[in-house]
Formats: C-alpha cells, structure tokens, sequence
DNA sequence: GGACCGGTACTTGTATACAAGTACTCGTCG
DNA sequence: CGACGAGTACTTGTATACAAGTACCGGTCC
C-alpha cells in the first residue's frame, strides 16, 4: 500500500508557467490588451506548447486572460464590473470572517501579524514589499479565524482587484495610510471588538476600492470599455 | 476591424467534456474515489485525450477530482474541511448581499423567484428538480441585490457541498423543509426586513449544512478520512 | 485613389507520439 | 508457503503534427 504523501519538492513544468505568466500579468509587465502567443511564450520560456496552453487556460478561467479561438490569447483589460465583484465578494468574506473570531486567539499568528504591521510601517518600505505585506496581513486575519482556505478563492476572484490595486500604488496617498487602517483593524481585534474591526475593514476596504477608482480616470485605456473589445492581433501593442 | 462578438452557438470540445465529467461527479454518477484514465475518458466520449486532460486540470483546481502524476486521476472524496470552508464562503456572500438590496426590487426578478417557490412546493416535487430550482433561488437573489456574477464563484467553490447536499437530500426530511424557508426568506426581503432575511438566510443554510453532517455519519466512506488517502488503482472501485 | 480578392502567415483546437514513473503480476528462490 | 524481484501494463507530463479558421498584405481591377 502506497501511502506516499508525495510532497514533491520539484513543480511540474504546467505549474511553473502558470505561476510565471500570473505573476507577469498582476505586476503589469504584461499589460492589459497584451498578445499571448503560445508558440512565442513556449519558445521563450523553454517549453513546448502543452504546459503554456494549460496555464492560459487556468489564467482564462480567472478571467486574466480572454482566448479567443483562431485568433489568439491576450492578457484582459481590468474590468470595472469584475472589480466590483471582487470587491463585494473580499469585503464579504473578510467581514464575515471577523465574526467567527475564537476568543482566545493564538499567540503565534498575533504575533506574526504585529510584526508584519511593524515591517509595514518602515519609513523606506518598497511598494512591492508592502504589497505582500498587505497580503500577508489579510490572509492572517483569515488564518485567525480559522478560515484560511477561503483565502485561496479570495485570490482566485481578486485578480483584476490586485492590478488595478497595483497601479493605485504608484502614486496613492503613499501606504503609510494603509498601513495605519490595518494597524487599528488589529487592535480592534484583540480587544475583541467584532463590531469596530467589522467597521475598520470596512473602511478599510472601501478605501481601496476608491483608489481603483481614481486610478480608472487617469488610465481608462487600461479598463475595458463596453464592449467586447477584440483587439488586433500584433498592430499597436497597446503599450511601450 | 472585426468587432464579431462571437456567441458561437457550438461549444468547444473541451467544454463539453468538462461539463459532462462535472454533472457526473455531481450527480454522484462518477462517485468519489473513482478513478478517471484519461484514455478511458477520451475513448468512452469520442474525442482524444487533449479536452479531456485540460478538463481533468479544470476539474482538479475545483478540487472535484485529484491528480496524482504517473498514478492516475480520481474523483475526490467529500472532504469536510471543503465543506465546511464552502458553507462558510456562500454564508458570507449570501448574506452580504441581502444588506445590498436596492428599495424598489425588480419586478420581473420578484416575480421570477415567487414562481420558482411555487413550483418548490408541488407536492410531486422530483428531486432533482428541486435542487435545480434551489439553485435558481439562491442565483435570483443575488441577482436581486446586483451581485448574480458572485453567484459563478460560489458555485466553483461549493462543489464538494452540492455532493454533500445531493445526498442529504435523498433522505431528507423531504424539501418541503427547504422549501417553506425559502418562502420566508423571500416574505422578508420583500418586506424589505433586511434583519429578519439575515436571520432566515443563515438559519436556511445551516439546516443545510447540518444535514451534510447528517449524513456523513452514515456514509462515512464517501468522506476523506484524515490521511491523503491515495486511491489504489482500479482495486475496488469503491462503489457498484 | 479606392474597393475587391486571393495568398500567406499566423492563431488556437485537437490528435497523436514519446518520456518518465508507478503499481500490479507472476515467476523464482529460499 | 512466503518473500522477493524483474517484467509489464498502465498512468500522467510533455512534445510534436495536423486541422480549421482568422487577419493581414499586396496586387489587380475599376
């Protein structure tokens, strides 16, 4: 009986390619309206075109990537409407998840959620270090309650709110407010004030969301307009 | 400039291949602990082992069937803590939502959702059916509040608790239950008692979950013990 | 100059071939 | 009879070949 738990160390190829091209679309480098070429991202990362395809389709279904059949594969536009979706669905879970709070809560994670609140608050913080601080930190939350899977579909759904919310970064009131919101969110749970937490994320997470937002009427060519917006195959790649 | 929306009326191959292997699972056709070969699958359904390979990887990131390299892919067992973390997640939207429906609900939604109730209470009910038009109940509320494109992310997340509650239904009390709770949670959201439909939504679906519970205690086969439990091959097909 | 029209180069969808690895089977040995 | 071990038949992962379809490009005709 082969009760060989298989933790393998090694990823499967499909699996690196995925992480990759997710990564290269929520940071931008590849922009929205970008054309995904599965012979060009195989030859370019090395492989054949079977683990390159997979991944696109993973990537389709969170709706990062749109494939259109015989005319190609490009990285999708944020979508104010998935935005929002995304929105309702965190501030959902995440609110919900601060009333299933134990009343004991475990030392450790208390205390690795005050030392990544400390780290956030570093005067020379890097915006991409904050930003996975920001994760950390809300996934923790998660963690505290006892909800820490639901994170995974928070992830899977918030795609289009992470780019959006990375390009609000750049030129937000700076992260110091942020991290003064989540500073206040974690006092107000360890007093075990369910009420003022479920308040403070609230705000919190509205106040996100106004920066997507804003960062919309600077950058509209970014978001998707009404309609379907098929683009071109190589003319005008949109950007750079 | 080709703005063809392309609603194509044909499906790909591989989506109706995915959608056939997921009502299987669902249904508990396919029960857990199967075992999927993709040569089996491609042969049985006509098609090569492409659509059926990339629908296995869909089926696998809903956690409805696992794939373990070089030894084969299965349908997972009902896993509790998936249950649970489901339960959790439609809780949370599910509720939220009903603080964001609007004064004037739609009309024609309204009267969509009291038909729907009215074919729940036939007294010939078929099961399946039921379980149909529970679905559309709870996707007509969302869409009632303006979140019907939540609805697709519960349901992604909620697999291993539509298995779960297919069961319980077949001993259940009977829908009849179900059904007169829908009616109050419908009564209060027209009332526009956004308090009252809180309370009858959250007793609604821990009802629903206790019957998951319910039945575990008496098919505990169909459930993941603790352990990774890998599947021997086609040892015991478990069921038939 | 502008519209049409066919060739061509690209796209994704599907089928197939090969590679790497696991588990069962059955003969062999002690 | 029991344990061991090589062989074999199966699995998924990856690479490649072919099919069907779209868009661009350039010549041609009006």
């Amino acid at each position: 009986m082969g009760l060989v738990v298989r933790a393998d160390g090694k990823k499967s190829n499909r699996r690196a390619v995925y992480e990759t091209l997710r990564r290269k679309v929520l940071t931008m480098e590849l922009p929205p309206g970008s054309a995904l070429s599965e012979n060009e991202l195989a030859a370019a990362l090395g492989v054949s075109r079977t683990p390159v395809r997979e991944s696109l389709i993973l990537l389709s279904e969170e709706g990062l990537v749109q494939v259109f059949p015989q005319v190609g594969s490009f990285v999708s536009r944020v979508d104010p409407q998935k935005v929002a979706d995304a929105q309702f669905l965190r501030e959902a879970v995440e609110l919900a998840s601060l009333e299933d709070l134990p009343a004991e809560l475990d030392p450790d994670l208390v205390a690795e959620l005050e030392d990544n609140l400390a780290r956030q608050r570093r005067p020379d913080i890097d915006r991409e270090e904050f930003f996975a601080l920001d994760e950390a930190f809300h996934h923790g939350l998660l963690r505290l309650s006892g909800h820490a899977d639901a994170w995974t579909t928070v992830v899977a759904a918030k795609g289009h709110l992470d780019r959006a919310r990375r390009l609000g970064l750049y030129d937000a009131p700076s992260p110091v407010e942020f991290a003064g919101q989540h500073v206040e969110i974690l006092r107000a749970v360890r007093e075990g004030d369910t009420a003022l937490a479920r308040q403070a994320m609230r705000a919190h997470l509205r106040a996100v969301f106004e920066d997507v937002e804003r960062i919309r009427a600077r950058s509209p060519e970014l978001f998707s307009s009404n309609s379907a917006s098929l683009p071109t195959r190589r003319n005008v790649v949109v950007w750079e």
